[in-house]
DNA sequence: CTAGTTTAGTCAGGCAATTTGACGAAAGGA
DNA sequence: TCCTTTCGTCAAATTGCCTGACTAAACTAG
């Protein structure tokens, strides 16, 4: 009996390889976020979460650094400031300029989101044991350093 | 001087570090899929090239594969349908489905797909060596296997 | 100091990619 | 033959973006 196979599944794509895990991982971080009291806090809100500065930043410099236009920037600000998580004050060196600031909300989902991050990671450890996942790390980083905009 | 430095950029999240080769690897295939006289094809598209069979696929198949509805799978194969890639007969075995097949265009499709997706892991293999890259081939492999949903 | 240009953010509109819920028609089992 | 499940569709809504047009403030050159 020949079982019929999916032509990707003889040899796994690099991009298959690497968004299993990586929505594995979202799907655990952003679930327990769910868990912890902070349901309300959708994956999109990562852009946010990954690029402000505790010293608060400008929503241009959120959509530059998110990869998106300020619009879209904006869409996810305000839904995260109706929610209390953020707030914008005006900056006082730039009359234009507002600086986003978590509130203590927001920094509650802060470390949050690096506590989950961190027990994913070691679950993921508990799977195919520490060693080899500090050497995928590893190469991640290494290879992320490669890729980064700085180096074309 | 004391440059700020991001929170996150002291020990990148295991999150970060998988989200950055993938989303480039992405950029590449689509973006060279649309340079090879693909431009209708986006990235969700991709839910369905990379679950349908040779000998055609069931919507509902697609969709459970995908992890999605499957109207949100219909959305998306009405699109392919329209644009050429797909089309879809009335199963003979079974009166309520139809069996949605690539056309020959869709089969062009999933061959750049395949190419496009070899030159982008051959572009990191120039970037960080191709015995590192083997290396973390084999490695998100095993992880693969770990996370796979049998493993639960 | 004024004129022109760039930058920060908003407003309005739209589309893509989903979801939930309700449904009709066919299939399969008892 | 009924009852239940499965396949797919219709309708509607939501989320997460984008493009374009715009105002106001700031910067840069005369």
């Amino acid at each position: 009996m020949t079982v019929e196979r999916h032509p990707t599944e003889a040899r796994r794509s690099l991009g298959w390889l690497l968004r299993l895990p990586y929505a594995q991982l979202s799907e655990r971080v952003y679930g327990g976020l769910a868990a912890r009291g902070f349901p309300d806090i959708r994956t999109a809100h990562g852009a946010v979460f990954r690029h402000i500065l505790p010293s608060g930043s400008r929503l241009t410099e959120l959509a530059e650094a998110a990869g998106m236009t300020k619009q879209g920037m904006a869409y996810l600000v305000e839904g995260l400031t109706g929610a209390g998580y953020l707030e914008s004050r005006p900056d006082p060196a730039d009359g234009r300029a507002r600086r986003i600031h978590l509130t203590r909300r927001g920094q509650a989902v802060m470390e949050a989101l690096l506590e989950l991050s961190e027990e994913a990671e070691e679950e993921f450890g508990r799977r195919i044991g520490a060693a080899k996942l500090a050497r995928l790390r590893t190469l991640l980083e290494e290879l992320a350093e490669e890729l980064s905009p700085a180096k074309g």
